[in-house]
DNA sequence: ACACACGATGTTATTACGTAACAAGTAGAA
DNA sequence: TTCTACTTGTTACGTAATAACATCGTGTGT
């Protein structure tokens, strides 16, 4: 799993892929990739970065789909439960997932000066924080690891 | 730095303890340790859960503040900028800090079940991370780390 | 003493985020 | 066909957070 997200790379090949590989998924397991859901993770893999769920909502409804809140919100729902796309907690927002399938644990890298996210592996890490937590008792289910610093572009621009 | 916060223990003293540590470390920096501000870090270590501001918020207002949502976020603004409390994000909620004072980058543990929140140490995963993410050009500055799962008294209480 | 700057508190009003509850359409199974 | 399950759409509401402005008290400099 590599970090994609703050390079250069074809937004087209990754979106198309992130929906085809969503597609399959839906089709082995008898999901129904509609095109409510099919439209928001386009839109969502077309940016590189989280999204308020309002922003979404206001590029469908425009589009011809319903445009009250539930609307979005299920089709959130139903992206995230499956993997494709996941909620950054911190910016109550969310992004699409460029690594459909993949047995991740994600840790999302999020950029403060152009808010471009990326994901990257958060196994190592969660392995220590899961030890810790098991020496005081507690049993790690899930976590949410959100860094937030600069990416590689904008590290350059601050330099400069 | 101990994860307390699942075992029994005197919350008047894990109370009268933060509160004492705040109170020095304001005298120390020249801050205000006002009458809002010291009330809201006493309920928010009083309980050892999250509180959402609103619940603050009712509390404050029944006691003779004021009872409009600014005045419990200015409050909550200063308490996490100087250490004394931290924001659960995925909660959107807030909980006292037991550790005044010490250098940490917490990680938090929260009981899915009782709602029950314990810091502990984020440090050797937020190392890691930090490695992980300098391998793709990005700075970690800062990061949010949450687990959720069971409480060792929930899961006692589970395996029951 | 006076005027001023600063920080804290309070208010009203508004924006952003999210969900409950209900109506209606559509596709597949009995 | 009829029933069931699922999806989409709506209205209405609940919860989280902030903007903008008025007021007050404290300490400083004159």
């Amino acid at each position: 799993m590599d970090p994609i997200g703050f390079h250069q790379h074809d937004h087209e090949t990754c979106m198309s892929g992130g929906v085809a590989a969503a597609d399959d998924y839906c089709a082995a397991k008898g999901l129904q990739f509609t095109p409510v859901r099919r439209r928001t993770l386009e839109i969502l893999l077309s940016e590189h970065r989280a999204m308020g769920a309002y922003d979404l909502l206001e590029v469908l409804g425009a589009e011809g789909f319903g445009s009250q809140p539930p609307v979005v919100y299920r089709a959130l729902e139903f992206l995230v439960k499956n993997g494709f796309a996941h909620k950054i907690e911190r910016l109550n927002a969310f992004v699409g997932c460029v690594h459909p399938g993949a047995d991740h644990t994600p840790a999302f890298l999020i950029c403060r000066r152009c808010d471009a996210v990326a994901e990257t592996r958060a196994r190592p890490a969660m392995t220590l924080l899961r030890d810790l937590a098991e020496e005081a008792g507690f049993a790690v289910e899930r976590a949410v690891i959100e860094a937030e610093g600069l990416c590689p572009n904008c590290r350059e621009a601050a330099e400069a």
